[in-house]
DNA sequence: GCCGTTTTCGGCCCGACTGTTTTCAGTCG
């Protein structure tokens, strides 16, 4: 049985749950296993061993039933439940309620009336009239069927914040200039700064909606208006990707920038909790259940104020703690991009990036840091050309006359080791006691089972002089899975040997993830918050890095990089007296 | 199936749109 990581055990809590919907199951019975597969999801620490320590109840929504289907998952990798519906309902079922349009309901009926449980079967079925046939499927559900399987296809993948954000950022910037809109926002998981997003919604008020909806065909970016209502549109833009745009009137502004930024589990936690206080809150405000008079809709503080709370920062709207916290005035002032003092992590044209050091620094004193770390590639990782140690005199000879110029920040000796097959690394330790910092990152082992790799990196890290570990999971968005570790036994590692995680904020890798950022932070580790960057212009990727760590938690204080390059270099593993 | 500022039983978010079996169920965000 392969070890069961958080993700895994939730995939199949999740798959039960829409099974169990389909299957007609009772509506609070599904959703209890939804609630409870999203809080496997987040939860802190591998359910492996809450279960092992028999606390498995104390995750969220995990009570009695749930957590001896979690245990039945670890042990044989599924459970009871769902094995009694999967006998009845194929699980391929949940892909159809993939299709925007297709709910339950509608994917039962396919499936008991024609045998659909495929999107392929779908498509045939359409294809030889034998959807149109059935009772309840008019031409119009037809016709929106065959554009929910385009839209499907089109749109399943989701898209990187770093594609989506800037594209909505240069919509909202037409439509600001657009007589009579007074505010334009991206919303919903764009706002909370997710690492990728499914859909672009943009939030607009506008004094003149009509004004609005007669500009959108003439804007730029706009090469289609796909669908358009009195406080709905749908642009297709340049880019070929969607954007749909929300209007709203000004005065409730706050109101509704709080319904469509999200998540959806924040809201209904957030209603909930209204609901007990005689309130109720919805796009339009918030208004008293009694008499349904308006209390607070203005701005996002009017109405969390009306609810006891400070305003939760959007990055941690997941219903993950932020409530109890802001109704304790506990809310984490979290990092923000005007704290980060420095860049730890970038590649010059002696190994594999394409800059020379001249221009590193100079683009980090148009950052505004004061210091940066030139970072290549150690010998070891020989298809990028790694350093040897002539090639780092020379480096380190020319960092030294650079500096000496006593101009801009400060060039600092850093490398990025390679992880070897027993957590060794590329030289010996006199050498590497000759650098600033050294960052050590596995870059072969993909595959390999968890327990070897989790001993590679705790072994690294055990090395005084492995300050800190790169891009710890290895993975890339869309394109490579994380590499199976220990993560909870690395995090509190880290914290032991004060040996620091970094945040790698290349867009397709985001690497450690937010819930690996919220662990370090409540195991007392520090991150590092670093570009990679191989050309200096990747070096303002910076802020895909700083949200991330945002929504982990993470303050000023928990990141290595926001501090002075003076309590910077103190607080590296290197600095302190050796341990006996 | 979970859980407690009203509860160990009886609740468990809000509003809009759409099609059609035609005034309500299904779906969505």
């Amino acid at each position: 049985m392969p070890e069961l990581d958080n993700a895994a055990v939730a995939r199949l809590l999740e798959q039960a749950a829409d099974l169990l919907e389909i299957s007609g199951a009772d509506k609070y019975r599904f959703l209890a296993y939804r609630t409870a597969a999203r809080n496997v999801r987040s939860w802190p620490e591998d359910v492996s061993k809450t279960a092992a320590e028999g606390r498995l109840t104390q995750i969220p929504g995990v009570g009695a039933k749930l957590a001896a289907a979690i245990e039945s998952i670890l042990a044989t990798g599924s459970f009871p439940e769902l094995d009694e519906v999967a006998a009845v309902l194929p699980p391929s079922l949940v892909t159809l309620m993939q299709i925007p349009g297709v709910g339950p309901k509608t994917a039962r009926t396919l499936y008991d009336a024609a045998g659909v449980s495929t999107v392929d079967d779908l498509e045939r079925a359409i294809a030889d009239g034998t959807v149109r046939s059935l009772p309840g499927f008019g031409e119009a559900t037809v016709r929106a069927l065959l554009e929910g399987i385009e839209r499907y296809r089109r749109l399943g993948e989701r898209m990187l914040l770093s594609d989506a954000l800037p594209l909505a950022e240069k919509v909202a910037a037409e439509i600001a200039a657009v007589p009579g809109v007074v505010h334009v926002e991206p919303a919903g998981s764009i706002r909370r700064r997710k690492e990728t997003v499914g859909d672009v919604d943009l939030l607009v008020a506008s004094e003149e909606p009509a004004a609005l909806a007669r500009a959108l065909p003439g804007l730029p970016v706009v090469s289609d208006v796909i669908a358009s209502g009195e406080a709905f549109h749908r642009l297709l833009t340049s880019s070929g990707i969607e954007v749909d745009l929300r209007v709203v009137e000004p005065r409730c502004w706050g109101a509704a920038l709080q319904h469509f930024t999200g998540s959806a589990a924040h809201n209904v936690a957030l209603r909930e909790r209204a609901k007990r206080m005689g309130l109720k809150v919805s796009e339009y405000g918030l208004a008293r259940r009694s008499d349904g008079a308006v209390l607070a809709c203005a701005t996002e503080q009017d109405v969390y104020g009306a609810l006891g709370l400070a305003t939760p920062p959007p990055e941690i709207r997941e219903d993950a703690g932020e409530i109890e916290a802001a109704e304790a005035g506990m809310l984490p002032r979290l990092v923000e991009l005007s704290d980060i003092r420095g860049d730890l992590h970038v590649h010059s044209v002696a190994t594999d990036g394409r800059s020379t050091l001249e221009q590193i620094r100079a683009r980090a004193a148009e950052l505004g840091y004061e210091y940066v770390a030139v970072t290549d590639h150690a010998l070891g990782l020989r298809m990028v050309g790694g350093l040897d140690l002539d090639a780092l005199e020379r480096q380190w000879d020319e960092i030294d006359r650079l500096n000496a110029e006593g101009r801009g920040p400060q060039l600092l000796k850093g490398i990025e080791l390679n992880i070897g097959e027993d957590g060794e690394v590329d030289y010996p330790l006199e050498v590497l006691a000759r650098f600033d910092l050294c960052i050590a990152s596995l870059h072969t082992g993909w595959g390999q089972p968890r327990e070897r790799a989790t001993a590679r990196v705790l072994s690294a890290m055990e090395n005084p002089y492995v300050d800190v570990i790169g891009h710890l999971t290895g993975r890339v968005l869309r394109r490579r899975e994380p590499i199976a570790l220990d993560v909870e036994a690395i995090v509190a590692k880290a914290a032991e040997t004060g040996t620091v995680l970094e945040l790698d904020a290349y867009p397709d890798r985001l690497d450690i993830d937010d819930s690996i950022v919220r662990m370090a932070v409540e195991a007392g580790a520090l991150i590092s918050i670093d570009t990679d960057a191989h050309e200096v212009s990747q070096m303002a990727f910076m802020r895909y890095g700083v949200w991330q760590a945002r929504r982990g938690w993470a303050t000023r204080e928990h990141v290595l990089n926001a501090r002075s390059l003076d309590q910077m270099l103190g607080a590296l593993k290197r600095s302190r007296p050796p341990r006996f």
